[in-house]
DNA sequence: CAGAATCCGGTCCGATACTG
DNA sequence: CAGTATCGGACCGGATTCTG
């Protein structure tokens, strides 16, 4: 492991930051929805899509093109008309659920601090442009 | 707790989801620089954006003014001239480092995997377009 | 059914210039 | 020093339409 990989900070933005990469994959608006749903075994495209709800095909396109090449969701598609595409997550995905979960626990613990300092912040933010 | 809180996946997007409001804080692209310089103790707005590197003032700016925002940082002014204002983790702020760093974790051990395969999808796509 | 193609608005971010 | 104001480019994601 190198110094550079090992830098949680190093310094300056590192694209290629493990960390970073990790973020950038995660932070996305569907990525971890659909890991989660996943968890439960293999599903359809038109499942999956449902199950999410709100997502366009093209963007769950996208999302799952964007797992399957981080290797984090395989793809499985059966020559049948109509046809039929399986996705299910690789171990390398199901490795993730753990970090996943500790970032559920966080937020289940904490979030509501953030979202009553995030009001606070803004009423008195709305109050000095009252005045 | 709600059972809506509980959730990580309940179903749908929901942009109140605990988890969904944490990755959206920490998905941006300097946020978890800052926490990380932060761990080290308080910092000055210039020390701060030389240390990050890369970081445009305005950009720095809305990035602190957010994490002030949702509790995470503390902002402290010193009226003088010229100004030196200070920003240090908050307890809450502090109880973030945990989660990153499993986060953290999970990228030294396993990014390397997830780089390969990208690697690997785009050659085969290549091949693809060439023929 | 599982997408690909296209268009389009909103947001993120950077660069630059200015200020108390 | 620590910002604010303004502009512009890039990217993300949504809606719609079309296809093997």
């Amino acid at each position: 492991m190198t110094t550079e990989a090992a830098g949680w900070v190093g310094n300056g933005y590192d694209p290629q930051c493990p960390t970073r990469v990790l973020l950038d994959r995660v932070g996305d608006k569907w990525t971890v929805l659909v890991i989660g749903l996943l968890s439960d075994g293999p599903m359809r495209f038109t499942t999956l899509r449902d199950s999410v709800g709100g997502v366009s095909g093209k963007v769950l396109t996208a999302t799952l093109r964007a797992l399957e090449r981080d290797g984090l969701v395989n793809r499985t598609a059966y020559p049948q008309i109509p046809p039929r595409v399986e996705y299910a997550l690789t171990d390398l995905g199901r490795s993730l659920q753990e970090p996943l979960a500790v970032l559920r626990g966080w937020s289940e613990q904490h979030i509501a601090q953030v979202v009553a300092h995030r009001a606070e912040f803004d009423r008195a933010a709305g109050i000095r442009l009252q005045f």
